[in-house]
DNA sequence: GATGAATGAGGATTCATTCAT
DNA sequence: AATGAATGAATCCTCATTCAT
């Protein structure tokens, strides 16, 4: 029914269309992912997230079998539209491999910025790995991003816009590490430098802006300098 | 007794002593520390703990009064630590700020890998950040952190080493979020890398090994290239 | 559903109607107020209840949200039937002041006899007061019933049947702290008085006559005699 | 030691001594009786007396042997008392019957007002009676206190002061249970008569007053009246 | 298809008491 | 004689889930 058992088809990879949801379903995985993000998949009830959702508390056991199932969905949703964007960036041929790089930069603080809820729950579970059957949702996609990347890198360096010896794992734990650290902490960044004031709408934009153009000059740096 | 009401003594910071605990408390604390890592707070019951750590379960509520003020005293525990070594560092006037930044890179890997459980927890802790009363704990530290590193940017700086307009927030966030997520996903490295054989004890010397060359080159770049 | 907000509304006094419970909350109700008269509040654990009552465990916390809240339905349902039998005797205009000092006698006997644990209950709950709350339930309770006993002394008093200078307070106290008292030392009275083997119908019986006979002399002689 | 394990001896009623406790005993004793009064037994730890008696937890068990013979011990010290007053009244012979009746309810309504904790925690335990050992304890009290107040009325009986048909136990019924009664509604009574502002000491001796004016009275008119 | 009622299992905590000192 | 440390048992309550409707 809605249930899926294997998420990603490598050979009908580019039609990968993430699963269906009716109305209250996704009221309940945006309701769940905010709860979770916030309280932890353990401090949160299925009776809080009924509540807040104004659903019935049965009605998540029935749509998805289980608060566990849950949470697998909501990483199984979440996940299923990421890497259209990476597919489609690595595949235009019109651009250099430093565009595409910056591209898929930018087109990651995108997406961070607006899920933030999911990346904060994301940055939870990978710390609890393996306890819900979600490290190997992460690891496939992860993976698959991996191969992209270092593609692209293979690319740019026979084409001469990178250097040699890059270490692509850890030029992705840059960019994901620095980014999630960068919004996770951004509390701490506004009262430190103190913001409160900010309209929240134009505080996010600056956060926006200012990771974006660090990671851009940083990646240029990484991948170019010797 | 083991209570401590402030944490920090700024007239006194360089004599801050961490508080005393007995080896009953500590092997709580280790404990517990473990357990929180990889299952989360409110995913770990203190039945698990006292299982795990051979002891009463009252005697969690009885050392350290509940389950949340466990963790608080796990996190003043772990912090009251951390400060010293940066500032010894930056009060160090035998080198040059090139080489106090490395070797604050360096202490910090060394402190995350030595405490991985406790970085792990704490990366959980900042995305639920507010619900136990550890935010404040962690702002004091952070923000304290910040003004050594900036002080030793600005010194940097003038002493022509370092380039101008350098983030500190961004540089810091850099640091610890690619660390934090190389050590957190290296699961997936070793997976990746098919290095399962190697024994865990090399192949934590080669994470150590490869994230300190990495983030030292990072550093230097982003500190001295315009 | 079964919460209720307001239990006394002034305007609508006469139609105030209990609230309704379901035949399983009645018998939590009705084992709970009996566990509760025998051995206390504290002295009594969900568990008991719950055992007696052959019902699950979490019924109680279903049904009522805890077991403070537990008590607090007990006398709201309780008290919520005492003020009629008052009120309709009091309203009575077809019989003397005394006729009708008798019957209100006799019918909070009768309501007494009939619910002993409730009012042992309140004999212990009104020295614990302020703990539950259950006070402010009492004290309205206990003011209405005042009004009505003095309004209807000064009609017995207009009439000429009573005598001046009656302290309600202190004939309230005497009907029910001496029936209280009377009824709580029912085993000392049954053993004292060689009566065990009395069937216990029939000792009751005979408690309620003596009582009834004994508290209307009583009232009598306060309420005439000079 | 300082176990009693049978409390009054017939023989030798008349030197019945109290037990003797050390003064560390008797600071138990009181705050316990407190605590008891004003939150029940079992709504009393023993860690709550130890505090507010400022003395060690393990000293309960160690002094007393267990919480339930320290409720014990609270009964058997006060009740010993009481006896010894009623005692000399009714043995004087220079007063005719109802002074001797008149003394005993001056002197029940001033002892219970001096130690208003313990009638309040009789009148709860009177409800819980047998699950502590202290039925036995106040049957045999009652009992004598009955015995003496027989025969008080008889000697008023045969003086020609009182009248025949006494019921002994309702009449004792009504001096203990409106005392006991308007003792434990005080608070009732307070703020039914805006009584608040009234110094507290003046407040008791209102009641004290009114109590014993009262009673008296009554006792007049029950005991003589036909 | 959807839900209110119900429940067994397990949660954290507090309890009175004991024991070594 | 006196006590701090320690503990097994029991506390109330909440949990995710199921089931009859």
């Amino acid at each position: 029914m809605f249930k899926i058992k294997r998420l990603f088809n490598f050979a009908a990879m580019i039609e990968v269309r993430p699963m269906e949801y009716n109305e209250k379903q996704l009221q309940i995985i945006d309701t769940a992912e905010r709860l979770f993000a916030a309280k932890g998949f353990e401090g949160t009830s299925v009776r809080d997230i009924a509540q807040e959702a104004g659903i019935n508390i049965a009605m998540i056991s029935y749509y998805f079998g289980s608060k566990e199932k849950l949470i697998e969905a909501i990483f199984a949703y979440r996940i299923s539209y990421t890497r259209l964007t990476i597919f489609s960036v690595i595949n235009d041929n019109d651009i250099s491999a430093t565009e595409k790089m910056e591209k898929i930069v930018d087109s990651y603080i995108d997406k961070m910025m607006k899920n933030q809820c999911f990346y904060r729950l994301m940055a939870q579970e990978r710390s609890i790995l393996d306890i819900h059957n979600i490290s190997e949702l992460i690891y496939e996609s992860k993976s698959k991003n991996m191969e992209m990347i270092k593609k692209l890198i293979a690319e740019g360096q026979k084409r001469g816009e990178f250097r040699k010896n890059i270490d692509t794992a850890l030029l992705m734990a840059t960019m994901i590490g620095t980014s999630n650290h960068f919004i996770v902490s951004q509390d701490f960044y506004k009262r430190y430098n103190n913001l409160k004031d900010m309209a929240e709408e134009d505080f996010q934009k600056l956060l926006k802006k200012k990771l974006g153009t660090y990671l851009k000059s940083l990646f240029k740096s990484i991948l170019t300098h010797e």
